[in-house]
RNA sequence: GGCGAGGUAGCUCAGUGGUAGAGCUGCGGACUCAUAAGCCGUAGGUCGCGGGUUCAAAUCCCGCCCUCGCCA
């Protein structure tokens, strides 16, 4: 039977480039999570995209001098030559800067005002009569009230650290270098948390004995001992979604409260884009398992605030087919990955980033290193020691040189093709049974996303192909008992081609390499395409993906006596020790 | 300061009451189809520290130390 499947992604902000522990943390694992799915014939709807707005974009954009919509434009082409590259297969990856995200954005608001989870207050806000606007707490500088440091920013002291009350800083003053500010009132719509919060407890208190714990104990601890309190969900900017209230022209929903709709709304734009518009539906009121795939920093926006928003709105449309849209079933955020044992940081370039290190050493090994080091439970490190003996040791040694030495043999011994196994012993069988039970232990741990463990799951199931390898050496029984050389050389092929799909959530390009050079047609997954997308007034390129020619398949291989293989080339390279030196001499 | 997560073999980690585990590295061996890879064998830990409960604790309880994060 097949299942309904939402894999919900973070969504990268657009103001900077996309480094190593964004990928293992949030991107990579949804990936190999959705492949596994799609090969195991489920429903899968694989979403994100870029988020646009909020107050970061703005400032960058007027350093630059540029508009808010150039900056996220320059990234969010970036993210699409970057997760093409890595093989990121979203069904979408949009932006937020969509009409349809707009207006299912304002959907979801007036339904929480319909519903009564809304109310309005007056807040006290910096304003600047020289720019005739508001300013963000973050635009406003002044001298610190804790410690007197003259330089700190409306939110938070850097001198002393401590976060602020802007409108307690002394001689405020507009970082853009305007002069007078007044503190003036301003009216917000605040999401009422606390009435949500029965609804929230009832969420979280229900069958989650598998969510992780950093995930579950946090969350259960701020909604039942710290308590929700009421947040604006509305600010005095230009650049963001429209507050679908009359005269409220020159405010915009605040980017917290409408970037989480946005894996709602990429469903909806997903099922536009494909001539099925009721489609969404099928994650979003059906019975489905949904998970959101981010990194820790997230988990309250995913575990908490994002529930309550979909609780609170009950029914997106009046003639949708259900009544509550679905709550998110699995959250399984990872933790931070660093870097050389510190803290990863763009403006220091102490990072390893995507693009980079995906042109230089290909996808899969850059995919493999980040699925054994994946901070599934703690922190973990990016060491580029590691990254090399990794490679080696267990992609290039256990994996690709199993691939290789039997393809080469077989090529070489047996006329190019895939010799017939006559009657097979019971060694053999024994051998297709342990590596058909692959498809259940390592298809389990990722149904469970504990995505380091299967990996090394399938490289054991790999390790006993070498074993079987070992015991029946074919390039001896060759000379002296063809017919076991040709059965054992079949079985370890057989097994090969199964082992192939083990790996192909994890590394998919070579295992579509090796699905080729066994002989076999047509490719594991389906093709990524870069679409433009044209609304009213506004157009945007999206990622998304065509699967109808996938003909990949969770099950084990039934190879063919005779099949035609193809003139093996290694799947992978060994790394020179030298890589280490190089690679951490461009930190810093 | 409060809360959460983590502290297990040289490295990366699994293991939540019943004789300490895996992979990698190291060392030894036999083999040679293969990217000097693979296979077999072997070494290596007072499970952060100190108490307690129990016939029995890495696992439960209390206190403390260290790392990361969130909040104040």
């Amino acid at each position: 039977m097949s299942e309904n499947i939402l894999v919900s992604v973070a969504w990268p902000y657009a103001n900077a480039e996309i480094h190593v522990g964004n990928i293992t943390g949030a991107y990579l694992p949804a990936d190999i999570f959705a492949r596994y799915q799609r090969l195991m014939g489920n429903n899968v709807l694989m979403v994100s995209g870029s988020d646009a707005h909020g107050t970061p974009i703005t400032v960058r954009a007027d350093e630059e001098g540029v508009t808010a919509k150039d900056v996220y434009e320059r990234y969010h082409q970036k993210f699409l030559k970057l997760f093409t590259s890595l093989g990121l297969n979203y069904d979408l990856f949009t932006t937020t800067h969509t009409e349809n995200h707009a207006e299912v954005s304002q959907k979801m608001f007036l339904r929480l005002l319909e519903n009564g989870y809304m109310y309005r207050e007056i807040q006290k806000q910096w304003y600047s009569p020289a720019e005739s606007r508001y300013l963000p707490d973050r635009y406003v500088e002044g001298t610190c009230y804790i410690c007197d440091y003259d330089n700190a920013r409306g939110d938070q002291c850097d001198n002393c650290g401590n976060l602020l009350d802007s409108t307690r800083l002394i001689n405020p003053r507009s970082k853009t270098g305007a002069s007078a500010l007044e503190l003036r009132e301003t009216e917000h719509y605040f999401i009422d948390l606390a009435k949500l919060t029965p609804k929230l407890q009832a969420f979280l208190e229900k069958d989650k004995d598998f969510w992780r714990p950093n995930v579950l104990a946090k969350s259960l601890h701020t909604v039942n001992e710290e308590g929700l309190h009421g947040r604006a969900v509305t600010r005095d900017l230009e650049w963001g979604v429209p507050v679908p209230i009359e005269d409220w022209d020159d405010k915009r929903l605040y980017v917290w409260f409408e970037a989480v709709i946005g894996y709602l709304s990429a469903s909806i734009e997903w099922s536009k884009n494909n001539g099925t518009p009721d489609a969404w539906q099928d994650w979003w009121y059906d019975e489905a398992r949904t998970y959101y795939f981010i990194g820790k920093d997230n988990i309250p926006f995913h575990a908490i605030i994002w529930p309550a928003e979909l609780a609170g709105v009950g029914k997106l449309n009046a003639d949708d087919r259900g009544e509550q849209l679905n709550l998110p079933y699995d959250v399984p955020a990872n933790e931070f990955m660093n870097l050389e044992n510190q803290k990863i940081s763009g403006s220091r370039n102490w990072a390893v980033w995507g693009q980079d290190v995906t042109d230089r050493y290909g996808p899969d090994p850059v995919r493999f290193y980040l699925t054994m080091a994946m901070p599934e439970s703690k922190d973990s490190d990016w060491v580029w020691a590691d990254f090399v003996s990794r490679n080696n040791d267990d992609l290039v040694a256990t994996w690709g040189n199993l691939a290789n030495r039997m393809l080469g043999f077989a090529f070489k011994r047996y006329e190019g093709k895939v010799p017939a196994p006559g009657l097979l012993t019971e060694e053999d069988q024994a051998l297709l049974d342990t590596v058909a039970a692959g498809f259940d232990s390592v298809g389990d741990l990722i149904n469970r996303v504990k995505l380091r463990a299967a990996l090394r799951e399938a490289l054991r199931i790999a390790a006993e192909v070498n074993k079987y390898l070992d015991r029946t050496a074919p390039w001896k029984a060759i000379k002296v008992d063809p017919e076991a050389a040709a059965r054992s050389v079949y079985v370890s092929l057989r097994c090969i081609d199964s082992v192939k799909t083990l790996f192909a959530p994890f590394v998919p390009f070579s295992s579509q390499k090796l699905h080729e050079l066994l002989g076999n047609e047509g490719q594991l997954f389906g093709e990524q395409v870069i679409q433009t997308h044209t609304e009213t007034e506004r157009s945007h390129e999206a990622l998304s993906y065509d699967g109808s020619a996938a003909i990949g398949r969770w099950e084990p291989s039934n190879l063919q006596p005779g099949q035609a293989l193809q003139k093996p080339t290694p799947l992978f390279r060994k790394l020179e020790p030298e890589v280490v030196a190089e690679e951490q001499a461009r930190l810093g």
